[in-house]
DNA sequence: CTTGAAAGCTCTGTAAG
DNA sequence: CTTACAGAGCTTTCAAG
């Protein structure tokens, strides 16, 4: 996790986007699983020189394929087991900009707009179901807010990270199943 | 993000959860939202000197607080630009370790079991329709699967790590505002 | 892209207050 | 907890192939 060195003035918006190699994405797969490595170490996974990876690993991040490394946090061992997901309906479509408000909140981890019987989606980690309450009260008082479904989460089995990587499972599995597949 | 040093041979379970002060919760905080910190600068953020906070901090992972420290991707530019969110209803109750087989995929980020009308909640990101529809098909291919309903996203406004902190903001908004709440 | 080498910063541990 | 010192390691950069 420590920094090294002294280049570390990156941290720009995506200048231009060029193509990935397939260097490029083993680069990404291992930081993603893992940005606590050595550029040796990296290097030699990968198959390529530390100073070689370096250079990649410096571009990916100044071109916003690598957003920042983070810690992961232990959800439920820091103070913050109460996990819901919100699903939120709301009238006209104009009036989301309440909703984003909500993004100050560090309780609030996703919204997303999706598509399907509801209009919003929430995450939101917090430490009570009173915590969750006061979600929901700020949600009924916007005058845009229909109604709300809340999910509250009784066990997470998984939960990480995008996961990088060349590995097309789903369609590829899919697509070779295609033919002889037969629903009970 | 690279490492340095020698003492690297961590990551273990939680063999005893001690109650963290307020010094541990701020080094956390900096931490999930950067972890490439030095130990200097992340001691002079919390008010600790280096070798404090460097000790703090590999007292933190060993005790599980820090699951690791992982880079976060830019899920659009890396060619997995379609999210979904699953809800699986399925009969019978101990018929979840199919679904748990989910996790190998690597498209498959969160699996949940909820409280709600629906069990499970599934998170999946992906690179096109196609790869949804073979998660589906995988789905409805287990017996104990009823019915499911996808939330394509179509936006995400927001979307982070556990953020960890002091900050209790809806607890303490809610109860602050318990008693002059008036909904228009 | 590679190897090799030099320089710099950080980590890591030890010691003492 | 703190400051201070010293050893070790990795990063970072430059050179040349």
């Amino acid at each position: 996790m420590p920094n090294t060195g002294k280049t570390e003035s990156v941290r720009s918006r995506p200048p231009e986007a060029r193509p990935l190699d397939a260097f490029d994405r083993r680069i990404l797969g291992e930081l993603a699983a893992d940005a606590a490595l050595s550029y040796a170490d990296l290097g030699s996974r990968v198959g390529l020189s530390a100073p070689a990876v370096h250079e990649r690993v410096k571009r990916l991040r100044t071109t916003g394929r690598i957003r920042g490394t983070v810690a992961l946090l232990d959800g439920p061992s820091t103070g913050k087991p109460f996990l819901a997901f919100v699903h939120v309906d709301s009238t006209g479509w104009g009036k989301t900009q309440e909703l984003l408000d909500l993004a100050e909140l560090p309780e609030v981890e996703e919204i997303h707009s999706v598509a399907g019987d509801t209009c919003m989606l929430l995450k939101v980690r917090c430490q009570s179901s009173r915590a969750l309450e006061g979600l929901l009260a700020r949600l009924y008082a916007m005058p845009s807010v229909k109604a709300t479904r809340s999910y509250v989460v009784l066990s997470t089995y998984l939960e990480r990270p995008p996961q990088a990587g060349m590995t097309e499972t789903l369609e590829t599995e899919w697509a070779a199943g295609e033919a002889d597949d037969t629903r009970p």
